[in-house]
DNA sequence: ATAAATATCTACTAATTCTATAGATATTAA
DNA sequence: TTAATATCTATAGAATTAGTAGATATTTAT
C-alpha cells in the first residue's frame, strides 16, 4: 500500500497553510512553487478538499486557500478520502452504499464483508493515532505543523 | 483504498485451506475452482504466499498447497504485504529499505516520514485487530475459518 | 469599465500499475 | 514412463493514476 500523489500532495498543502507564519490565505501557485507540486494537478486537490469541507476559499485577485475555519479534528483518513474516494476494502464493505461483490454470493452472505469493514474502520482509526502521536497535520491547532522536528 | 484482487485471492485460498473439514493438501486447480479464481493467476498468489512462509506446497502427483506449519500469528497486514508488497507510504517509510522520496530534500529531514511509518504500523496493527476480533483468518486454530458466520 | 489575478470546471493524454494469460520447465508418485 | 502437479518467466490487456490543457467565472484594484 503506497500512498497516493493525490494524498501526498494534499498534506503538503495542509500543511503548507496551517504552517506557522503563514499568510492567512494561500494561493495555488504559491502553495505549488513552494512544494513543488503540479499547479494544475494541485487545482484538482485543493478543490477535492474544498468539497470535503476542509479547506475554504476565495476567489479574485489576493484570493486563495485556508484552512477551514473550525475542523473540529481532521485525521489523516478523512484527507485520504477526500482527494482518493472512500476507504472500500470491497465492494461490499462500502461504508454508505454496499454493493454485493462479484464474486460473492450475496450482499447477506459475503464472509469477507464483516472483516474488511473493520479494516476499513482500523485505517481510519490508525490514521488518526498517528497523526495526533506526532501532531502533524492536526489542523485546528497553532503548532500543529512541526515540519523537521519529527525523527 | 481498496484490496487488490491478490489480497482477496490470497484470503479466500488460505480460507480455502484451513476450512475445517478440509483435506491436508489442495492443489491449485482445486482452489481455483472451489473460489472461481482464474487458476494461472492464484499460482502467483499462492506462490507469493509461500515466499512469506505463510503455506506450504509440495510438488507431483497429490501435490499441493497447506498451511504452513506453525504460523505463530498471521496478519491480515502479513498477508496483504505478502502478495501486494510492503507497505509503504511513501519511499523513505520503507521498513526495511527507506529511500528517499523525489520531492523530499533528504531522508533524515523528510516532515512526513515519522507520519507515515506510523500510519504504517496502524494499518498492519489495525488488520491484525480486525482479523482477531472476528476469528476469520486466524489460521493456526483450528476454528479459524468460520465462514458465513460472521456479521 | 477594464484589467489582472485568482479559483473553477471539463476534457484529454501519458504513464504506471494491476489483472490475467501463455508457455515452458521441474518434480513427484504411481 | 506417464500423468498430475508446482515453478518460473514473459507478455498482453485493462484499469487506474498522474499530469496537462484550455475555457470560464469571480473578485479586487485602477
Amino acid at each position: 500500500m503506497k500512498l497516493s500523489k493525490k494524498a501526498e500532495y494534499a498534506l503538503r498543502a495542509l500543511t503548507c497553510l496551517g504552517a506557522p507564519g503563514a499568510p492567512p490565505v494561500v494561493s495555488i501557485q504559491e502553495i505549488a512553487d513552494q512544494e513543488n507540486i503540479p499547479k494544475k494537478f494541485l487545482e484538482q486537490v485543493l478543490l477535492a478538499l474544498k468539497k470535503a469541507g476542509l479547506v475554504h476559499s476565495s476567489r479574485g485577485k489576493a484570493g486563495g486557500y485556508s484552512l477551514h475555519a473550525a475542523p473540529a479534528r481532521v485525521t489523516l483518513g478523512d484527507i485520504i478520502q477526500a482527494v482518493d474516494g472512500p476507504f472500500a476494502p470491497l465492494p461490499c464493505a462500502d461504508a454508505t452504499a454496499p454493493v454485493a461483490c462479484p464474486d460473492c454470493v450475496s450482499l447477506e452472505h459475503c464472509w469477507l464483508r464483516g472483516v474488511m469493514t473493520e479494516v476499513r474502520q482500523a485505517v481510519v482509526a490508525g490514521g488518526k493515532v498517528g497523526i495526533e502521536g506526532k501532531r502533524l497535520v492536526h489542523l485546528h491547532q497553532v503548532d500543529a505543523v512541526v515540519v523537521g522536528e519529527v525523527q
